[in-house]
DNA sequence: TCATTAAATTGTT
DNA sequence: AACAATTTAATGA
């Protein structure tokens, strides 16, 4: 049960990107909090590009480029491929930030970042990133409440690693998705299939439908073609195991 | 815009 | 893992 890994050409990103639509921007939260001057600089340098399904955006031990936010679409932090047992960190719905912490460090990536379907990403270049962080307020404390919510994040992803009951995990997980400081995009409808969410709880299709649907009879969601639909998100983070 | 077809996703065994 | 049923997306008149 893994997903097909996509052979990915070198430097994917300087060769099908383009600039930032203005669609698209609308959609990058921090990009408001600039100043006009630090906004124009930022937008010059943010790419955006589309990854196919099972591409890999960035390879544990490949040097820094971009600082990365999803637009649109699925991608998922893991560890596996190289040696140890694959573990899935997190799923990065769209209004997700991340790499922040490698890219103030400009250390080589710790994770592979994987599309789970076709997806948008924008980068930022690691120049402009330290460049704001360097001089903008509101920048600053965007990055550090991002790098907090998501250190919550992962101390939970602990806490559910450790749950044995299925219907627990996937009510947890999903609950993790839709968190509103980190992805902001998400909204009250995520876009997501069985099976991706298959892929990042580490169960089967089958499994999880099952899940979903008793989650639906607690009235916790609503599951939607293609989407899960939140109805109660505090009771889809408090749900346990009947 | 509508009808037809292909592809994707879900529900079930 | 396989299958049928359902929904969406794509195509072309």
């Amino acid at each position: 049960m893994s997903l097909p890994v996509v052979p990915v050409p070198a430097l994917p990103l300087l060769k099908r990107a383009r600039h930032a639509a203005a669609a698209e921007l609308h959609d990058i939260p921090w990009l408001s909090a600039l100043q006009p001057d630090e906004r124009e600089r930022a937008l010059a340098d943010l790419r955006v590009v589309q990854v196919a399904a099972g591409e890999l955006l960035c390879r544990v031990g490949r040097p820094v480029t971009y600082w990365f936010g999803v637009i649109d679409g699925l991608l998922k932090m893991s560890n596996d491929t190289a040696v140890g047992v694959p573990i899935t960190f997190t799923g990065m719905p769209p209004g997700g930030w991340f790499g922040e912490g490698t890219v103030i460090k400009r250390e080589a990536y710790r994770y592979n970042i994987q599309a789970l379907r076709r997806s948008v990403v924008a980068g930022l270049g690691v120049e402009t990133f330290h460049w704001l962080l360097a001089r903008s307020i509101p920048f600053n404390r965007f990055v550090m409440q991002q790098l907090n919510e998501r250190l919550g994040q992962f101390i939970g992803a602990r806490e559910i690693d450790r749950m044995s009951d299925p219907d627990v995990r996937v009510a947890r997980s999903l609950a993790a998705l839709f968190h509103p400081v980190l992805y902001p995009g998400v909204g009250s409808l995520l876009r997501i299939t069985q099976q991706e969410l298959g892929y990042l709880v580490g169960l089967s299709r089958q499994r999880v439908n099952e899940s979903l649907h008793s989650l639906q009879q607690h009235g916790c969601i609503r599951i939607e073609y293609g989407g899960v639909r939140v109805l109660d998100l505090q009771a889809l983070r408090e749900h346990m195991p009947q």
